[in-house]
DNA sequence: TTCATAGTTCGATGATAGTCGAGTAATTTT
DNA sequence: AAAATTACTCGACTATCATCGAACTATGAA
């Protein structure tokens, strides 16, 4: 009988540890031992055995800088895969408040690897695609005559994106709007631009993105977006006094 | 911290028994767990265990006609996570001639969730498309005023299919092949044409396909369509004499 | 009824693998 | 140079879980 190659890595992120560990490298950023090993509450021997399996199985690769070693998801297809395993699995009730709020962070808006996914995500594409900017096509989303410009104008190199192997725009189906948001290198661009921008920051300690309120005025500005107004400042500034967020 | 729920899932998929049976299932059928058990090649009995797992995972669901239960797949998001996974697996190297022989079975021909995949299910495709009796149209296939009346006569109850609420022929990309076959009803209705016809057959304990003498035949007239020659009887008599395929 | 088949539940067993303590190596700081 | 930091390797312990034999339920056939 032939096993499935996918039991390899499938159960690389089958344990409770690695999962928490990748989660954080989700955000995209490459991310030293010592900090994964915080973040899953284990010890650094544990993690260091953990991280090199995540690597011989090609979910990770590393980088040594000095005596720091750097991990981080080896592409972004990892990504994907975790963002299509969370689209199956089950919502796990929350316990404390600050969970609750975690999670309502989480749903708004979080990276997904290195572009932007959640309720924000989901309605920028809608609009994108509303305002006939975006097409999809297959896996991918294409660019009209009009979007070529608006990009342009949004301060997004469009040649340089196309010169690299990166897909150019694609489908990443997103776990909490259970709909498509935008991932490949336009994604990317975007995201990039928007921290650029300071219309967006991340939370620290998590994925979870948080809208400022220039972010706010300027997607409804550009983007003609309104956004629900149920993650409102009010939250933002509990998840603040909790400590989930620095002020 | 939130304990990411994609750990339950991940490890569900994550061991081999459990895993070859979802193989199994995404061929898209609904087995009994008989059948299952036999694929994973364990006991009814660890079977059973399994199964009640990934139904309270939610990857599976099943309904009991008389004795037997059938299990299937929960949705095809299920199916999505799995394509996901297996495009980040590395691909084993193969150790047995039998195995090499499974794998080449599956990369020319098999199923994809209910529609034919593969080497032949691409073939197909591409005949369509330069014979003009489909065309693309975005993320689905249209047919021409001549594949109308083509696939008409191959059979197919195309008023049939479009009173249906499924989407009529959706492109689905080919994990082996790295290009489109087609999804949706009317790729599952030509597959259930083609196995009607008895042009292709179900390789017991997989999800792969085995093309007929009459199928080869069937497709050259019909189709006009070539087969490679590299998938040959000759590899197909050892798939028999080996027990992979019932003579 | 009697027998056979399909599937499950329970309990015992055995192997896998996650965990951490101790020790080692390399780099930065004092 | 010594101390502190970062990370890895090895070995032992332990808990989890896949597995299967045995017993049980339910459906279908003779």
């Amino acid at each position: 009988m032939m096993i499935p190659n996918i039991v390899e890595v499938a159960s690389l992120i089958g344990d409770a540890s690695r999962a928490s560990m990748l989660m954080c490298l989700l955000g995209g950023k490459s991310l030293p031992a010592n900090e994964l090993a915080r973040a899953a509450r284990i010890t650094p021997q544990t993690a260091s055995s953990h991280l090199a399996k995540m690597v011989e199985g090609g979910l990770l690769v590393h980088e040594s800088y000095g005596r720091h070693r750097y991990y981080r998801l080896a592409n972004s297809e990892v990504g994907q895969a975790l963002e299509a395993l969370n689209a199956i699995a089950p919502q796990k009730p929350v316990r404390s408040l600050r969970e609750s709020d975690e999670s309502r962070a989480l749903h708004f808006a979080r990276t997904c690897y290195d572009h932007l996914a959640g309720e924000v995500g989901v309605a920028w594409i809608d609009k994108m695609l509303q305002l006939v900017l975006l097409k999809e096509q297959g896996r991918n989303f294409v660019l009209t005559a009009e979007g070529e410009q608006w990009f342009g104008d949004f301060g997004i190199d469009l040649d340089g994106i196309r010169g690299g192997r990166r897909h150019f725009a694609r489908k990443c189906l997103d776990w909490s709007e259970r709909r498509y948001h935008m991932a490949g290198a336009l994604g990317a661009a975007v995201t990039s631009r928007l921290f650029d921008l300071g219309w967006i920051e991340r939370i620290p300690g998590g994925r979870a993105i948080r809208v400022t309120d220039r972010g706010f005025r300027g997607l409804e500005d550009k983007f003609g977006l309104t956004l629900s107004s149920d993650f409102s400042t009010d939250l933002q500034r509990r998840l603040i006094r909790n400590g989930f967020v620095e002020g």
